[in-house]
DNA sequence: TCACCCATTATGTATAGACATAATACGCCC
DNA sequence: GGGCGTATTATGTCTATACATAATGGGTGA
């Protein structure tokens, strides 16, 4: 029996209510000697089901089932190229903008920068099988390029380019719904005032903001997830 | 040093390019020589960034810093009133219709049901301060509430009383934007057109799906993620 | 009665040792 | 040279034991 039938039975016994929410369940010596395991094992399971959200854990208080679970779902946030591979159409992007530009007031504020700071600004049309699949605009922090050599984002999407090349960042993402401007709706081949779907990048590292993404994507697409 | 400090050096020597992408690391004996410390604790620390998707391990092969690393971000899905308590705001809703009904075509595909089968049909607008906050269409499976009898869902809402009372339930869920149809709009107080910010919820059990849920946010709301 | 202190207790983490498992890479054979 | 089988190896997991840590709840004292 190892962690992983562990973690099943429990979550059986969870979903068949024999624990119901809110209650305290048994420790994890005891359910080690049910099992016929070691304690650790049972640690091992009930901290995964923990960071799933169905149980809360505290010390000397023990383990209870969750009376309002808080759904922890997962995103795998891609790269473009491979998002648009992964339904088995052909990448492509153009580069519809590239130059140093003062930031705009909204990205300044997500990126924590001065208005009007010097920034690389980029804008970015991602083609599947040829057709539009998403509009980027970005900015870029220019003392993140080694040497401030702006890299050829034609051949390498930026997004991919930062990947590789920038150390590993942290940041955050947020998703809504807009209506397109008239210049997205015609890089997008919609019409203006179509409901878009927004996603809005921010990364950072320790030391600096490196960069601020818009990415939009036209009617009919959808984000999914696994709870 | 803990595990936890084991993994923040690994973290920073993958960021500061100690270890570049595509790069073997050394394994785990020698990181926990290193480190002074056991195996099973750089094993701990390698194993949350591989499932952060920062590194990929593969037995034999050792552990690689990823090439196209897939950020992974977790959303928390949480009971609506939550959501908005949490923003400060007080928080009702309002039932607008409950009925026994066909379900729809739309519904049926995602719920894996035949088209038509009899299905608890309801439509709740949920309120923060008073205003319309989302707009929640629903079709729900009579055959799991206990003794089919129908809560009263004006008291407690269709989606708390569920995870209070059904077992617990895996799901997908799927997010987009569209246009609000005249209804929605109404219902939304916004006008007809306007982008709306769309969250479908499919949830089941080993044995029958539970419910669909169709999740509509007016203009200006945002869902936020941390990678 | 209430505030505070502290013993108790369940979880959290660390360790050394062992065995399991997957998969590479090498050597053998043709 | 090419295909195949297998020894090797790094990760994956389990165990028993120990100590750390947080937090509860009861007891103490004002």
């Amino acid at each position: 029996m190892g962690w992983e039938d562990v973690r099943e039975e429990v979550l059986r016994r969870i979903r068949a209510r024999d624990w119901p929410p809110g209650e305290v369940i048994p420790g994890e010596e005891a359910l080690a000697a049910e099992f016929g395991v070691a304690r650790a094992t049972v640690n091992r399971a009930l901290r995964e089901l923990a960071e799933a959200g169905l149980l809360e854990r505290r010390r000397k208080a023990g383990t209870r089932v969750a009376l309002l679970p808080v759904r922890k779902a997962t995103l795998d946030i891609s790269i473009i190229r491979q998002e648009v591979e992964a339904r088995g159409e052909s990448y492509a992007h153009r580069v519809l903008a590239q130059r140093m530009e003062g930031i705009s007031l909204a990205a300044a504020v997500r990126m924590g920068v001065p208005a009007g700071a010097s920034m690389l600004f980029l804008e970015t049309l991602h083609l599947a099988g040829g057709r539009p699949f998403a509009h980027e605009v970005r900015w870029l922090n220019p003392d993140v390029l080694p040497g401030r050599v702006v890299p050829d984002f034609g051949a390498v999407s930026a997004n991919e380019w930062l990947v590789q090349n920038v150390a590993y960042a942290t940041g955050d993402i947020a998703f809504s719904a807009e209506a397109a401007t008239a210049a997205e709706a015609a890089a997008l081949g919609i019409a203006a005032g179509d409901p878009v779907f927004v996603t809005e990048r921010v990364t950072w590292t320790a030391e600096a903001p490196i960069t601020f993404v818009r990415l939009l994507h036209g009617p009919g697409y959808r984000l999914r997830t696994m709870v």
